[in-house]
DNA sequence: CTCGCAATACCTCATTGGAGGTAGCACGAC
DNA sequence: GTCGTGCTACCTCCAATGAGGTATTGCGAG
């Protein structure tokens, strides 16, 4: 019995080249293609496929939330990320969310392969340049939702002063709160603090 | 006579993407695939090909680099960029290196057909969404290389003191520069100055 | 019930950062 | 030759930032 797979990208080159790949394969089946993720977890819910192929930060509902809506459902669903986004906060997040497995676009396509198929036969599918991020000496940093909120003005040019007038707290609180984030993200400074941030996935340039 | 098209693009999965699009058109030929930049400019040079598919922002020699390559040898030859960055500056620098296109990746499959072939018979390929960043309200943005340097470091969570120190000027001349850049990009601070840069491809976090 | 932690707020202090102005020098464009 | 511009450097001044510390509240885990 063949594997059958639901491919969810934005990106309609993306979904041409992972159906390329999967179609040439006589045990695999690509069922639907979803171009973000609410309509990935729709389609799931349609056609019920062995293994969901999602990519992280999609318009509208992005990869991460959908893993956790499709987990909530279907606790045995597996699922693969397919991204070009390698920032360990990802990885965490999509793996704590439920994913299976989680490939870097600049994978082989024979990799690309042989994941699904694994992840379909229950198995974790962690590359060696993934897992590295993992154990890397970047020790895991969970930002408190307060913190992401500073930092996130931070990013966009705030001062404390103004910070603290958004969310409706102090100044020295808002300072406390950028103290515990450069401490966490070993940042000289807030404006360190910021690209650390935006390049291990832990907050985004669009928010 | 069918069209002649190199494809450059160090995702295996975007490739075989669009390998799978350009097949199923009767009159294109995909005559190979590079996966950086430096491949690229070889291999054009080898298959004379019609058009050159790049991407941006490659390991080694990125495509920038390559396309200014290509057009000092052949200026005639076709290149339309196809790239996941819609920052500004990748735009602008793309064009101006030579380019004749420039595609984002949520370009729906038939469009990229079509660029494709407007782009061998001599036409400009430059989509709304592409061509709206150009004119839109960001009045182009020259940073000079002193003050691209000092943004570099900044980002790091340099000091002015410590930027000045690493590139052998005095801190007053730093902040000269920081002054300049944060007008240059209309933006409150150093932190905000540094994300801005980043949205629009003027810097990149792994400099 | 405690313990830990997030979040809040206050304090002091030294350093940094950014605004404003002026000005010399080198180089390329016109 | 002159103009514009990039780069350099100096000056002053005040606000903002970051490093220390202490302490209260509330909440969830054990």
């Amino acid at each position: 019995m063949s594997i059958s797979v639901l491919i969810t990208d934005d990106h309609p080159v993306v979904r041409a080249g992972i159906r390329a790949l999967l179609t040439n394969e006589p045990d695999m089946d690509v069922v639907g293609e979803a171009s973000d993720g609410a309509e990935g977890v729709a389609m799931q819910q349609e056609f019920d496929p062995d293994v969901v192929l999602m990519d992280l930060r999609m318009p509208g509902m992005g990869g991460i939330a959908a893993i956790r809506e499709i987990r909530a459902a279907h606790p045995d669903r597996r699922i693969v990320v397919l991204t070009t986004y390698d920032g360990d906060a990802d990885i965490h997040r999509a793996l704590d969310a439920g994913a299976c497995g989680y490939l870097l676009k600049d994978t082989l396509g024979r990799e690309v392969v042989n994941a699904v198929r694994n992840a379909a036969g229950g198995r974790k599918v962690i590359p060696s340049p993934v897992a590295g991020r993992l154990a890397e000496y970047t020790p895991r940093v969970d930002l408190t939702p307060r913190e992401l909120e500073v930092l996130a003005y931070a990013a966009k040019g705030l001062r404390n002063k103004d910070i603290a007038r958004v969310i409706g707290r102090t100044e020295e609180t808002v300072k406390v709160h950028l103290k515990h984030i450069m401490s966490k993200l070993d940042a000289a400074d807030r404006t360190e603090a910021v690209t650390i941030a935006l390049q291990r996935g832990i907050i985004h340039i669009d928010d």
